[in-house]
DNA sequence: AGTTGTATGTTGCATTTGCAACATAAAGGA
DNA sequence: TCCTTTATGTTGCAAATGCAACATACAACT
């Protein structure tokens, strides 16, 4: 575990909290780390969450699958990133939506429910704690809120603009690279695969983007360079 | 102001607040009570907030508008909601959507930007808000969760279906009344509002749904009553 | 009541899109 | 290396959808 306190110091979540209140706080809390293999659930929609998952090693995809069978990815973490706080921070709320290891993953689950729960006054570092958690959640919405700005596109050709740029942007850069690929790209834009390719084809011919695999380039992008 | 005050103290930002300490907050950091006409603009997409709005009367939405004139509406808020608190609990960021008043409405503009970022000790009450706070924000970070299962619907009868649905479990009734009207709701669902009356008319003669304004019940829904 | 502006309903039409089915390529394991 | 699995590309087709244009209904204001 030692070695992981170093990692988690380098965590947003943890801002700010010394080695040994770190180290105090994982052991007070009963905190755990747990492997996942490959697809395999860390969190099902339904239930009601007691820890907050930290990504130790690995990759961890936030989704909602609905009766049919559709899969939408809502989220796509790497080492480092913090899930599931939300539901633990509003109070206690049923998943409405899954984690789902998408490559072998080392996960630290902190039962955080108690600690946001409790009294103020239970650590002197407790309001750190929260405070960081407000900063990350709140980022967390201005994503999600760049999320939605692409899938209320009224077209699949807007919604791949729409999503290209904001990678440019991120990136700035004209050339950008997706961290997802075709069937996990269709399946955050909200749109079927083999329709996702076809219009990206298009917009090859129309010489709006050039792109090979998961590279691709805004021709004649405004306000990137 | 003073009747403000009580009003203010039902508001879950202020939650476990006393008067003389609400009274001495807002005093300190100056919020200003302004009043906005229908479709006057509060906050705009590019710029960055140093206030949060809470609202004292009259409704509020959050939008969202492209260079092609689309707008999305991200969010409906009425009396004691607040709002662009993300951009500045997330640390300054430059707003991606836009506050405009959907009726004449009593905003105020609380400067919470010093407030968010200054050092902890500045009150005694200060973790109480930060700690409401990071409640709302996870609580609307859900909200947002649940308004991208939506768009995120690959067509627009599941989007249609998925929104009463929501509609349904809020209001615990297969009939429910939504707060959008025909022009505002196709926007929420980021569809065309000639498809959505068509849709709604197909799914009213298949016997889906019978529908009158803005009142919907779901036909042979199933986990409601 | 009359006027104006906005919301809503309706319809034809071209285009977009999901869907299914199949081919090919790439990746991972035995 | 071979085999299996998964990702990706391609295409035909029917259905869904955006768009434009217009009619009607409703609400607000004078």
């Amino acid at each position: 575990m030692e070695n992981n306190i170093k990692f988690l110091q380098t965590v947003p979540l943890f801002n700010g909290i010394d080695e040994e209140e770190l180290t105090h706080l994982l052991g007070c809390i009963g905190a755990k780390k747990k492997t996942y293999v490959k697809n395999e659930f860390i969190f099902l929609s339904g239930d009601i969450p007691t820890s907050i998952g930290i990504i130790l090693s690995g990759r961890v995809q936030i989704i909602k699958e609905d009766a049919f069978g559709n899969r939408t990815i809502l989220n796509d973490l790497s080492a480092g990133a913090v899930f599931g706080e939300s539901f633990i921070c509003g109070g206690k709320f049923p998943l409405t939506v899954s984690a789902q290891a998408a490559e072998n993953s080392s996960i630290l689950l902190c039962p955080f429910d108690l600690l946001m729960h409790m009294c103020p006054q239970a650590c002197e570092f407790h309001n750190t704690l929260i405070r960081n958690m407000m900063v990350m959640v709140s980022r967390q919405n201005i994503k999600l809120l760049a999320q939605l700005e692409v899938t209320t596109k009224r077209s699949l050709r807007e919604k791949i603009l729409t999503y290209l740029a904001q990678l440019a942007q991120e990136q700035n850069s004209a050339t950008v690279t997706a961290p997802l690929g075709r069937v996990d790209l269709a399946d955050f834009l909200g749109a079927d695969r083999s329709s996702l390719t076809r219009e990206l084809k298009r917009m090859q011919e129309e010489d709006l983007i050039q792109y090979d695999k998961n590279t691709y380039t805004l021709v004649n992008a405004v306000g990137v360079k």
